[in-house]
DNA sequence: AGAATAATTGCGCAATTACGCAACTAAAGG
DNA sequence: CCTTTAGTTGCGTAATTGCGCAATTATTCT
């Protein structure tokens, strides 16, 4: 019973292990864009883009609406962006303590 | 240069991203545990239960240590808990949301 | 209706991941 | 030193993922 919550919970988080869909979160941290707007950030093709979306928003994660043309995507729930920001201040730490252990 | 931020942050949150992993979180949540007792808890083979702890060690989400024949896992910072349980709230509150549209 | 812009989808392939089996290393006790 | 208990590692294979190319859909403008 409880399987099929870890199960839920793994394939939302797999949307994280992805640098570029990470990438994609930072984008859209703190306003919705488009498609198009996305791309102009950042490195990656119209395609691949469009299927991290894709990937991103069956998971749950974004959310789109569209306007004319134009597709906005945006980041569905804030508390997203607090667990991406807990877990970078874990990644400091832990490059504080390997610095640290080496000197 | 950001890219290996990216990089780094996605290989840590790859970790998330399986049902078993997160389930070994689970039962790390307050304790350390040897891998014969973590074995105890959950439904999964030694062999994989190792390679499992392995990789989560090398990306530091838990750290060991020997004592005697025993190895104890344990989770190497709370915020890696903080992050799993908000995402476990987002996830109930996504529930929440696809019910009441279902109504 | 036809053309242009925005975005998505199907297909194929290369790369990565999951996991079982069997072999191996580590520590403790007789 | 041999055996037992604990845990790890190498290898093979099936399954999944990432991403490009080309084709397709959606919307707007003329």
């Amino acid at each position: 019973m409880n399987d099929n919550l870890y199960e839920l919970q793994s394939g939302f988080c797999s949307t994280f292990s992805s640098p570029k869909r990470l990438e994609i979160m930072n984008v859209l941290r703190d306003r919705e864009l488009t498609v198009s707007q996305i791309l102009e950030q950042m490195t990656i093709s119209n395609t691949n883009l469009s299927q991290h979306l894709s990937v991103m928003k069956n998971q749950g994660v974004l959310e789109s609406r569209r306007e004319g043309q134009h597709v906005y995507y945006y980041i569905s729930n804030k508390k997203i962006l607090q667990a991406y920001d807990l877990i970078q201040e874990v990644l400091v730490e832990l490059m504080d303590k390997k610095l640290a252990s080496l000197k």
